[in-house]
DNA sequence: TTACCACTACCTAAATATAGGTATTTTAAT
DNA sequence: ATTAAAATACCTATATTTAGGTAGTGGTAA
């Protein structure tokens, strides 16, 4: 008995998920959201299988439920429903966490198919989406998606390189043929871009953010 | 028209997948090898746009194949052959810059309908391929598969996960409830087993090899 | 019970980093 | 040609980290 519960603002394709699904041998609609906070309160409680999860939502949107889900049961297998498979925001949801994801137009037939390959471990998800994902998981750590909202200098990206690289200030001036002094103006700079204050913060962001 | 070059030992396969793409209309096969070393000679001037590769190849494997080819012909589309789909070879193919992957089993249509996908942006692939691809994806950066040869005890790796989290001694020893002193106690010890001088090496490690 | 390890803690001393102000030169852009 | 931004450099002062020695306590394994 595959376990299943669905958040889905649409009145109407609610409850035809929900006819659908506890209608059909060896599955379970545990219950039915029309918004993300509610289910958020009652998801331990109902531990679905799989969580069926409209992108598009007033109030909190999917995104933002997929990863708040994943903090309170990390294990469950989430698919996204979305109208148009083509949308930046289903790939943004297999980022947040979603492990596939079905579009609504999918015959009953295919839906129920998909959500028992979820249930054993699969991905369902069109082959452009899938494309996508495995560009982005090819470039891994290369965060070309995050846009730099940090505009260090080319200057400064080289000096916080040398710290990320183990140097001190003064292994850093050496390398770079400068001054401490200079070395240290540059991490003064630095740090109030970066809105941390150590070498410790500096490098962690540097990593994280992708800067170096 | 779609371009396609094969390589597969098996001569009976390889020559079903010529006839079966050339007696087509809109695709063609350019030329088909038995292994890779001829085809890495010839693909430039072949030029397709879709390559099919065999994984379990006689000589060089079907992986570093994929990462020859990748490097004379970096936009080409690869789509490697499998009998079994469960394989992890294919998980490693991926990485190598395929972009989905065909099952020998699979009927002609089918097959000829997954070389269009792919030439169209598209990557045909399992969906239980799919999920490992997403999850390895959604783990980036955490290197779990690395294990740990620091050997850190539990305490030490709180302390050193404080200074990842930005705070400095006089913070981490506020949230553990011990003595400052305590706290540089731990990190002179943690210096030595890391074979590091500084927070920011430490930190540089801590991240890179996943032990926080 | 002895020996070892992890964790706690204090001491001293030296090295390094943080934070601020200021000024000159070089480079890039209007 | 003028301006603005970036890179260079020195100053003072304070805060923090690094490195060493030493020692008591609790738990655990030989």
């Amino acid at each position: 008995m595959i376990k299943v519960v669905v958040v889905e603002d649409d009145n109407e394709i609610r409850e035809g998920l929900r006819i659908l699904i506890d209608g059909t041998d060896g599955y379970s609609c545990i219950n039915t959201y029309s918004e993300c906070t509610s289910m958020l309160k009652n998801i331990e409680k109902n531990n679905p299988d799989i969580l069926l999860m409209d992108i598009g939502l007033p109030g909190m949107n999917g995104i933002e439920g997929i990863k708040k889900v994943k903090v309170i049961l990390p294990e469950i297998t989430i698919l996204v429903l979305t109208i148009y498979e083509e949308n930046e925001l289903v790939f943004d949801a297999l980022c947040a966490g979603a492990s596939g994801y079905l579009i609504k137009k999918t015959p009953p037939s295919k839906l129920l198919e998909a959500i028992k390959e979820a249930s054993n471990g699969g991905s369902p998800m069109s082959s452009h989406i899938a494309r996508k994902v495995i560009e982005s998981f090819q470039k891994k750590g290369k965060n070309l998606d995050k846009k730099n909202e940090y505009v260090l200098t080319k200057r400064e990206k080289e000096i916080l390189g040398g710290l990320v690289e183990g140097n001190n200030f003064k292994a850093i001036a050496d390398s770079l043929f400068i001054s401490v002094e200079t070395v240290r103006f540059h991490f003064r700079n630095i740090y109030k871009k970066l809105h941390v204050h150590s070498q410790s913060e500096a490098v962690v962001k540097a990593i994280k953010e992708g800067i170096v």
